[in-house]
DNA sequence: ACCTGAACACCGTTCAAGT
DNA sequence: ACCTGAACACCGTTCAAGT
């Protein structure tokens, strides 16, 4: 075993990995470079060899959490699904790749899936739809790690006359088919 | 005219009011505490007189951004417009909702207009469309906002092949419209 | 009723210097 | 190539004490 005076060295790998493991533990809000250096045993100007900003390390955990994203092929829906469900592998992931997605915009890995598969489903205005598919997917499940967080920390109001937590894959299913051009006669009849 | 060493004292109003303003000037990421008490001319704890915390104080700006929403009726694109509008009244307005409408999920007045215009429109699944309709507006108009700070920091990677906030609009009419349940022929061609 | 002063436990980031 | 140590300019929040 490694000597415990012998200080393991870093790279932007291991990083990278450490923040996204802590990123679960603590959540978005309490993720600092501080926290990361800690767990790494590191002073916390170390992270800044390996990462120009936290801005950066930041972007490069929202890159690790979409790449998980398996285009399923022509299923508008599928896919649809396959990028909430990446999203969700991540405590507040939707938060965090939506707050990074500002600065590439169209050049998603994310939204580049939902357009080929809309053009595969003969829409002629696939790039619009999978923009507003993307808009509605991290909306939705920003909304949705949010409540989690809310409800486990006892701070909601009382559940009221239904469940709320009950009913949004309900609203996911109804958003995406509306977004992807679902009509009432979804098979192409010609 | 006031003495100058007399110190103006504050309520819950003008703190909410001077808060907001700021918001505009600095963005919801330089909105600290320390900052707001600064420009009232106080010491930071003293706001925690008129707010237990800074998310509450957070929570009561949302609350005033949508309470301009005015429901415009049974026009169910109006009203997505009217909330996009007011989202975008303030420096951050969007991302600004979205983080502080976990709480009250189902009780928002925004969704409440979405609900009634569905309704008035004949909507079947009003309360699902409507939290569907929300979701995919918060989502949209964090983004688009984002991108407006991100472009005037001119941390834009290079406009590509087309311009990129132009289609933005085209992109909120076409989510909209599919989700409120529009069939086809949107664009007026005879 | 509203605020000050002082403290506590934190932040992100820079930079010379070490190995 | 990767890290330490020290510093700088900040944070949100609490609480006794003042007026």
């Amino acid at each position: 075993m490694a000597s415990p005076h012998t200080s393991i060295r870093h790279d932007r790998d291991s990083v990278a990995r450490t923040a996204l493991a802590l990123l679960d533990e603590v959540g978005l809000a309490d993720l600092s470079m501080r926290r990361i250096a800690a767990r790494l045993d590191v002073q916390p100007s170390a992270l800044y060899w390996h990462f120009a900003s936290k801005q950066e390390l930041l972007a490069e955990l929202s890159d690790r959490i979409t790449a998980t994203i398996d285009a399923p092929g022509p299923d508008v829906v599928a896919t649809a699904r396959a990028i909430r469900d990446a999203l969700f592998t991540h405590r507040d992931g939707a938060e965090l790749v939506l707050s990074t997605y500002a600065l590439r915009l169209g050049s998603s890995r994310a939204q580049s899936a939902l357009a080929r598969a809309l053009t595969d489903a003969g829409a002629d205005d696939a790039d619009d739809r999978a923009a507003a598919l993307l808009q509605f997917v991290l909306g939705h499940a920003t909304l949705v790690q949010q409540r989690m967080h809310a409800d486990s920390y006892g701070a909601l109001p009382a559940d009221g006359p239904h469940d709320a937590t009950a009913g949004l894959d309900r609203i996911f299913d109804l958003g995406v088919n509306a977004l992807a051009g679902v009509t009432h006669s979804p098979t192409l009849r010609d």
